[in-house]
DNA sequence: AAACAGACCAACCGCAACTAT
DNA sequence: GATAGTTGCGGTTGGTCTGTT
């Protein structure tokens, strides 16, 4: 049902006629009057169409688009005007080249929503769903090509610890109604950005690192108030604006579903990242699968995208799969030590203070984490800091190890990141698919934006590691 | 200088959800 | 409830620009 495709087909009736209304469109619909049918113009839009339908904006205001062709005379369907208001003309578009800024929250979105580019154009204040989109595909085609991860390093963490979250939130014990838009979802996450615009989804707010974790138990703060000095990785810029988000109180908030009593798997971090097999077929009972099992919810990726399949696969993946025949819980131990190496550059993680009453870390609730931006200059006791990270982490990765098998099923997300048939956001898909995403698994903490081959040696070795 | 390939961008198409009658 | 109309979204296409050979 096209109500909006019919008046262009039934208008147009042969290419010829077509071509022709392109250049006479407008003279045409002078002439011809009521009698014969109108030919919408297609094509590229002239500044006198521009103007007109900018005018009609201003004094009708935006929506209505099919009346813009009725009431200007203007030569084009509703949906082009639409279109058009809003990817150039619009007041406040933002043009030219994406910042770095924008390229991590971009990478960070995508990561978290798939091709969902209205949700993200949302966070992105001037810039439109059809730029993100053109941006993306763009850009991930050519990192494909080159065999480049198609997400930083940053995200690539985000993403593993999210999925952990994720398993939280959507863990048995929770009711079902939570993997919808209910409370402590992501309308409170997603408080802090871009007015939210229906942005529904049950994913965490983009660069929630903090929030993941949170629900690790620790709280998150930064040391040093923004503005923060440009970290080594440009990737890492968005944390300073996005430093709401590592803003919490002591009393760390805990995720709705977040069962109290003995930790639970969904309290545990997968660190898996997304490697297939990373973890072992003997871990594989108990972890959610890692890459889509074909169904109905599988994402198909975007023909823009393929090639994904015919990619060679990295050493990565292959050390990915192939390490699978060497899960352990110290190979785990090894893959989070050098993704805490990677990050140091950009965070550092302050162990929780130290429980006056008993002398432990105080876990959860009154955790004591705190993340520092490098920028305010290196920490004095970074070594110790990584230390204490160590331990926080390994001891919230043992019990992944030891998960039971209850933990749900994940969603079946594409190779791309991608997302396609899900019609609502409750069939969003609800992990993101790192398997492939991270085939080209590079991505370290290069300096440039084009976080390289450097990185993916390194990631690369962490895999093997695994 | 010409040919070619890739990147980039604007626009179109089809579909689905939503709203009004 | 059915139908018509509107809006929004994601995928795709085609033209233009730019760099390389």
């Amino acid at each position: 049902m096209d109500m909006e495709k019919s008046p262009e087909a039934a208008l147009t009736s042969s290419p010829e006629e077509e071509k022709a209304a392109e250049g006479h469109g407008e003279e045409a619909a002078e002439q011809e009057g009521d009698v014969t049918p109108l030919v919408l113009k297609k094509g590229p839009w002239t500044a006198a169409e521009d103007a007109m339908l900018t005018d009609h904006v201003r004094r009708h205001g935006e929506g209505n688009w099919n009346a813009v062709q009725r009431m200007t005379g203007l030569l084009r369907c509703g949906k082009s005007c639409r279109l058009r208001w809003t990817n150039h003309l619009r007041p406040n578009l933002k043009k030219g080249s994406f910042s770095p800024d924008e390229e991590l929250l971009i990478a960070q979105l995508h990561a978290q929503l798939g091709n969902k580019w209205a949700r993200m154009a949302a966070h992105l204040p001037g810039r439109t769903d059809n730029e993100i989109k053109n941006y993306w595909n763009t850009r991930t085609k050519r990192r494909q090509r080159s065999g480049l991860p198609v997400y930083p390093p940053e995200v690539q963490l985000q993403l593993a610890l999210s999925k952990r979250c994720r398993y939280d939130e959507f863990s048995p014990l929770a009711s079902p109604q939570l993997s919808g838009t209910t409370a402590n979802n992501v309308q409170e996450l997603d408080a802090g950005s871009a007015a939210g615009a229906g942005y529904t989804s049950s994913r965490p707010a983009p660069l929630d690192l903090a929030r993941q974790l949170t629900v690790t138990n620790q709280t998150v703060q930064f040391l040093s108030p923004p503005p923060f000095s440009a970290p080594s990785s440009p990737w890492a810029r968005p944390f300073a604006r996005n430093a709401q988000y590592f803003q919490f109180a002591h009393s760390s908030p805990v995720s709705p579903s977040t069962p109290t009593g003995p930790v639970r798997p969904a309290a545990t971090p997968d660190l898996s990242l997304g490697y297939g097999g990373v973890c072992g077929a003997a871990d594989q009972s108990r972890l959610p699968p890692l890459s889509p099992s074909p169904g109905p919810r599988v994402e198909l990726p975007s023909n823009q995208l393929l090639g994904q399949q015919a990619m060679p696969p990295t050493s990565a993946t292959v050390a990915g799969l192939g390490g699978a025949a060497l899960p352990d819980q110290q190979q785990n131990a090894a893959s989070l030590e050098k993704m805490l190496q990677e990050l140091h550059d950009a965070i550092k993680v302050v162990p929780p203070a130290l429980d006056p009453a008993n002398g432990a870390a105080a876990r959860p609730g009154g955790g004591g984490a705190v993340l520092e931006r490098h920028g305010g200059g290196v920490p004095e006791n970074k070594l110790g800091a990584r230390d204490d990270d160590m331990e926080t982490l390994f001891d919230l990765m043992m019990p992944t190890l030891t998960a039971p098998e209850t933990l749900p099923l994940a969603a079946a997300p594409n190779h791309s990141g991608s997302t396609s048939q899900p019609s609502s956001d409750e069939q969003e898909p609800s992990t993101v698919d790192l398997g492939v995403d991270l085939q080209g698994a590079g991505g370290a903490s290069s300096s440039g934006q084009d976080w390289g081959l450097d990185g993916l040696c390194q990631w690369s070795n962490m895999s093997r590691i695994c």
